[in-house]
DNA sequence: CGTCCGACTAGAACCTGTTCTAGTCTGAGG
DNA sequence: CCTCAGACTAGAACAGGTTCTAGTCGGACG
């Protein structure tokens, strides 16, 4: 796989690019399984075998996009820091923000988080990463001088509730409303009585 | 699908269980790729449209399975109350023994977590009824008297971490000793301050 | 300019979950 | 005993992800 920019020529980087966008308009629209990789190809423009040539799986491409939408919230984060008195609060509000993307976008969202899930290893790593960053973005809700350890236990927590949140929620348990409940919920049980 | 034992004559029943025992035989000796309709049929030496007369697809075969392996769990945890001198360490070592059983069959135990977070319906139900036995049981680890609301918050928080980490692992994330690390961690950072 | 390698293309082929077809067997009701 | 509905069987067919084949094209290098 090509994971990179870096060491594809112009073109080849605009083929790349082409099999994102469509496989992202795709999702868009239908979710999961109207993302079709005979589609996608047609779509893009590309033979079907090319696809493979960029991205290993279906899903592995799905994860792509779950990674840039995450590193698109902590830019986000990056210029306008959480807000709110508490750090329950600030936390929340990263978290909230992060499902607002989704809310923007069920379809694909619900496609991405699916192909996150699914028993292919690339996808499996991709989700890692999103969990990760994840994490890394909430580590910014808390204030100087917190237990370093202490906060990161907390952010890791909280990236599990979230995770398992959004696959609940794909799998058609809840809406994204009850998505938000959880995370509060969650976030208020780990930081109130950091003080 | 039929899901209970009753209204199926005797020679029925016994058509689903080899099924079931079959599926989960393979499962056993490699894992969620390993589980093969035609095989599972050929093994249970059944045709290989009788099995969707029992199950609506593969995943929920396999999820049946998982919410089977949690009523074992519960009945387990019925007959043994949860060990441990605090809170923390009671609901830990709920979670510790529902981890235990997967490490039992760890290639099964991929197979039926992989089945759990499929794109499948069906199998999106089972997911949700072994989180609610999942939270049911570890209800059990808390002390009397503690506020029921704060109860069901914690372990409704738990259950996502605890899902969350057993998709992690299948996906090859650490191992099962990690698994249970996360989950002492939580439990910790959950249970500690309610004295 | 010629040659050659590697990426690209169209399309067939392959794999496995799922569905369909045609025919057989079973057993309950008349 | 006869009949008929419905479950079962073997196997073909279908669907969509993935891989393979044969041939084309384009750019680097001699």
């Amino acid at each position: 796989m090509v994971t990179t920019a870096e060491a594809l020529t112009k073109s080849q980087a605009a083929r790349r690019q082409r099999v994102l966008v469509a496989a992202l308009q795709l999702g868009a629209e239908g979710g999961y399984e109207a993302v079709q990789m005979r589609d996608v190809a047609a779509s893009a423009e590309v033979a079907l075998g090319t696809i493979y040539r960029y991205f290993p799986s279906k899903d592995a491409l799905l994860a792509a996009a779950m990674v840039e939408w995450m590193e698109d919230l902590e830019r986000r984060v990056t210029n306008r820091a959480p807000q709110g008195a508490t750090t329950a609060e600030r936390v929340y509000d990263v978290l909230h923000r992060a499902v607002g993307t989704m809310e923007r976008q069920p379809k694909l969202a619900e496609a991405v988080i699916t192909a996150l899930t699914s028993d292919d290893r690339e996808a499996g790593g991709a989700s890692t990463a999103t969990t990760e960053v994840m994490q890394r973005v909430m580590l910014r809700a808390f204030p100087e001088g917190t237990d370093p350890q202490m906060e990161a236990n907390i952010a890791r927590v909280l990236g599990h509730v979230w995770f398992s949140c959004l696959v609940a929620w794909s799998n058609g348990v809840g809406d994204l409303t009850w998505v938000a409940d959880e995370l509060e919920t969650a976030c208020h049980l780990l930081c109130d009585h950091l003080g």
